[in-house]
DNA sequence: CACGGACAAGTTATCAGACAAGTTGAATGG
DNA sequence: CCATTCAACTTGTCTGATAACTTGTCCGTG
């Protein structure tokens, strides 16, 4: 009689959210202490056997959780002399464009209210440009949308989104496309996790700003995107002109 | 006779840079052993005891580098399944403007040969916008500079760069204010370390369009940059306009 | 035969303890 | 006073064990 055989784990990560560790709620709570004791830039945090018995935690864990503050740069460690708050914390900087999130979900959470106008919709064959970006093959059907935003009845932005065909089934007609993309693309299965983008200053296209009336509104931010999800797959790419006079975008950086 | 009294560390962390670690290692050798087996969005890693024979190092060693990949959002790890490389890795991004390097630095790193020209340098008192990005008092003395970077005889960037007055001391007039400003600050023990900046997109203001000849050269990216060191003193105001057609920055975003 | 529960195998998460490597300041000797 | 040694201290790494979670197989019951 065979014993019961190994068993074999799928090759792709779960899609939800990942559960939290103790190290990570240690890193949390490592702040919260930094920020009790008004501690600065310079200053010397706790040892680490400190720390493991301040939070009731082994040594490995407090180590992974300063790991983590190391690695976003809020933390220097020497060996032999301790560990020391960056100058970084001092550097107040809100929603780092590092954080991926929709235009939509930016716009809402700027609370900023706006209008939302579909120039166009088309489904086309991918440019080599768009196929590049989407690892598709030269010629693959997507999708390609053009809208403009506008708040208080001023324009702010324009966006210009291609997706794969495949992914939004359905007659293109019948869909709502003046709402989020990123959100139809989740309904879908396609939920947009990560996402490179090129960002640099440029004036309107021509072939948008003379057409749709939207030329000489100055200076406007480009914000190249490629979007993924969690197993990889690349489902929109993204030209997003932000009008420079009502956007820009925070970082915070690090040698 | 009493033994030795404890030894107290001063609170300031070294200026230069920090030693690298075994894990800092392995976390680089896994990301080539990942290249090595082509490995892509979704797969599995090999586990924890696996990574840890494979080089040579303790398993808590191995933890802490793959706990630096998971931060940086190239791998999820999942307890009781093992680690899946995250879809970042697919999105090709080099020199992501997380990453902190000078003017200067950027482009010597492009490889762009540039002529710099220094319009003007005046010792001056902080503006309200500079006091508050060098945490000064209104009216601090410093030092404002302006230059203009070319490239081919093509203007392709403004610099205005304020520095607080005692962190470059000696006259004014005697220094070349041509070559790297933070090279001169790290040269007086100022090196920068770490820095916060807002991007956007703007045409050069008239102050500068007009009077020194550039204006009509389209858009430019604006970056405001306050820069620290690593005790957290802020050393370096930057107002930096580069042409939105020469330059663009990259950055991975992920949620 | 289908379904549910138990259990083994496998993997990450955490803890404890020990030793290695590096830093610092006090003590000691010249 | 200066140079060297050394103890105390702190981070870095290794080893071994247990905890927590996931998955698939096996077995019993309806």
């Amino acid at each position: 009689m065979a014993g019961r055989t190994a068993r074999a784990v799928s090759a792709s990560p779960a899609l939800g959210p990942a559960r939290r560790t103790r190290a990570q709620e240690v890193r949390d709570q490592v702040l919260a202490l930094v920020a009790e004791r008004c501690l600065g830039p310079g200053d010397r945090l706790p040892t680490e056997v400190e720390l493991s018995e301040h939070f009731g935690v082994g040594r490995s864990t407090t180590r992974e959780a300063l790991k983590l503050l190391e690695q976003d740069g809020l933390v220097i460690a020497e060996q032999g002399r301790g560990r020391f708050l960056s100058p970084i914390g001092s550097l107040a900087v809100e929603r780092p464009v590092t954080r991926y999130e929709s235009v939509s979900e930016m716009l809402e959470t700027m609370g900023m209210s706006v209008t939302t106008t579909v120039l166009s919709v088309e489904e086309s064959t991918a440019s080599p440009v768009e196929a590049e970006a989407l690892a598709l093959d030269a010629g693959a059907p997507v999708v390609r949308t053009l809208r403009l935003r506008s708040h208080d009845d001023e324009p702010i932005m324009v966006n210009i989104n291609t997706i794969p065909r495949a992914c939004l089934p359905g007659p293109v007609a019948y869909r709502d496309w003046s709402s989020s993309i990123t959100a139809a693309l989740a309904a879908h299965g396609h939920y947009v996790l990560s996402s490179a983008a090129r960002i640099t200053a440029t004036e309107l296209p021509d072939a948008i700003g003379t057409r749709y009336g939207l030329a000489g509104l100055g200076a406007w931010l480009l914000v190249q995107e490629r979007c993924v999800t969690a197993d990889g797959r690349r489902v929109l790419y993204a030209e997003d002109f932000h009008r420079g006079s009502a956007f820009a975008f925070q970082v915070l950086r690090h040698r």
